[in-house]
DNA sequence: CTGAAAGCGCTTACAG
DNA sequence: CTGAAAGCGCTTACAG
């Protein structure tokens, strides 16, 4: 029952190796943040000291004094999504490797949480912030204005961000989606997602799908909308209902991957044809998309590059610089695959 | 070019606040924290005074006062493996609702850059942390003893963890998987994976594998290890490889269910009979696995449970209760389906 | 190149 | 219930 473990010892400070050293604390702070400020044989003196005494530096101490610390708190509205979790990837990479640590906040599509995070995050006085979206409360908004330090908004690209932006043009990914339908002589397309309210990135491809639609006079349907969250099987689910209900529909753009992997996943087990009975698009690349039978056709949305640009620019800004561009459009690409 | 800002502000700190509400910067301090020994009507003029000024906390100058801090980092190999981050997301669901933030902290599967991070995040003064796995560097598992605090160590179920340890027993696992595999008559079963020495997971669970084959008398492979990382298209490479090198081999049970998920997908599209000509089985229990044709067999493994009960045994020691178990094996489920 | 002083913004522990 | 003092372990800014 008790713990298997040496008591807890006095914290070893600065000023114990210090001691243990025969210099000052200062001297120490020196050799250990700016080791090339001191010479050599000092600064294997002090190195010893360290190892003997098993110190560890505290950053909290040490954020405190300095008035910042290298933590950079960055918030996603869900973790269930591989999209964002991609996006984290590539901002730890390029974080980590620079030296900085990563806060994690999850706001579960939420935007009061958002805020709270955001706030409680502030405390910690970061460096700068990396928030996923471009949907905040005014509050939030506001809050990382005063606050005056680098802020990346990723995901989508889009007008008047907080301060810096990097990510795709949901809108023109579906307008290039579409146009890729209507091409193929798709006529009664529908899209369809997943709580598509929260999930504004969704309504963006809409949007863009709905504006080529109209350009071309074709047929203009609401998006289905599922109140559940994204997963396969609501994919298989709608790509039945939509053959039983809606007959003439002839293709789907799905809000994600997910269903549209779902669907063909379905529509293999359940004999029916695609694309010739009807057409299934997706959004994102998954992995398995191109291995399924028929493989889909999707777009490829660059989520590790987001998040590594995102890192990037927040560093640049961080250290003093200026980023050659403040608003980062990366380019998507359209995969056209058996599925259509 | 120049950043749409407002000019940053001299910071609002406890001072100032306590002035605007005419008290004392203590009254403020247990008014924030602890708003239930101060009256109400105090607390809503400091509340007012907080609002007025935009303060928010500073958690450094908290917890460098305090000794201590909320911060709980959490040590994984990995951020592309949706493995790991679902048990980081157990965690975060455990550990934000009771006010705990997550540092986050990813060694690719390196133990030297495992105990750099440990060891800079203890610099932060957490209060506990959480680490994947049971394999660590000696100097890692001493500091991490020295440090004295909670310690909760996830993923596999072992013996002589540093402190704590919720996990599941891989060398169960892939006993439970071959034992299942025996009884539906299969005699020549491979065990294919990727970069196994590192992923020692995996070969735990083909330890558990080799223990029933050699009990049944059966023919003992050694196990197949591609170099490179785990994807799906690479477990449909591995099967034609199989058929075309080694005809004789009735059932694959890989590593995980990326590699058999891809394994079916390939299987179909080359028209391969499954499980007739051979038979296949996974390991995760990933959303696609139930509805491939044929559907995986497969062992769900519940790594949300894993991170809820990790964050959950951390904030009972944290909060200087004792948990019931300090060694938590939590179960897994095989998943007969049609692969098999 | 090295050090003594002051201070970062809180909380702990002690008074009243 | 409220406050004055001391201190957490560093770093900044200034001397020498």
């Amino acid at each position: 029952m008790s713990p298997a473990k040496v008591p807890a010892e006095r914290t070893v400070t600065l000023k114990d190796v210090a001691e243990h050293a025969g210099v000052s604390p200062m001297t120490v702070s020196r050799a250990l943040n700016k080791p090339e400020t001191v010479s050599d044989a000092l600064r294997a003196r002090i190195d010893a000291a360290v190892d003997a005494l098993g110190y560890v530096q505290n950053l909290v101490a040490g954020a405190l004094a300095s008035a910042g610390s290298n933590v950079i708190p960055v918030i996603v509205p869900s973790l269930s999504n591989t999209v964002f979790v991609e996006i984290v990837a590539g901002i730890q990479e390029v974080a980590q490797t620079a030296g900085f640590q990563l806060m994690l906040g999850n706001t579960e599509y939420d935007l009061e949480r958002e805020y709270t995070a955001v706030s409680t995050f502030l405390g910690w006085s970061p460096p700068g912030m990396i928030i996923a979206g471009m949907r905040h409360l005014d509050r939030t908004r506001n809050l990382l204005k005063r606050w005056g330090k680098p802020v990346v908004e990723t995901m989508e690209f889009g007008a008047q961000p907080i301060d810096m932006n990097v990510g795709l043009s949901h809108f023109k990914a579906g307008e290039a989606m579409t146009r890729h339908l209507v091409e193929r002589g798709y006529r009664q397309i529908v899209f369809v997602g997943c709580r598509i309210d929260a999930d504004y990135r969704a309504a963006q491809r809409y949007k863009g799908m709905d504006r080529v639609l109209a350009r071309h006079g074709l047929a203009r349907r609401d998006p289905i909308s599922y109140t559940e969250p994204s997963n396969p099987e609501r994919g298989g689910d709608a790509l039945m209902e939509i053959l039983d209900i809606k007959p003439k529909v002839d293709a789907i753009f799905f809000a994600n991957d997910d269903l549209a992997v779902g669907a063909i996943l379905r529509a293999q087990r359940e004999g029916i044809a695609i694309p010739k009975r009807i057409a299934v698009a997706g959004f994102n690349g998954l992995p398995f998309a191109s291995l399924v039978t028929p493989a889909l056709t999707t777009i490829m949305s660059p989520r590790h590059e987001i998040g590594r640009i995102a890192a990037q620019q927040l560093i640049e800004r961080i250290s003093g610089r200026t980023p050659a561009r403040r608003r980062v459009d990366v380019s998507f690409e359209l995969q056209v695959r058996e599925s259509t």
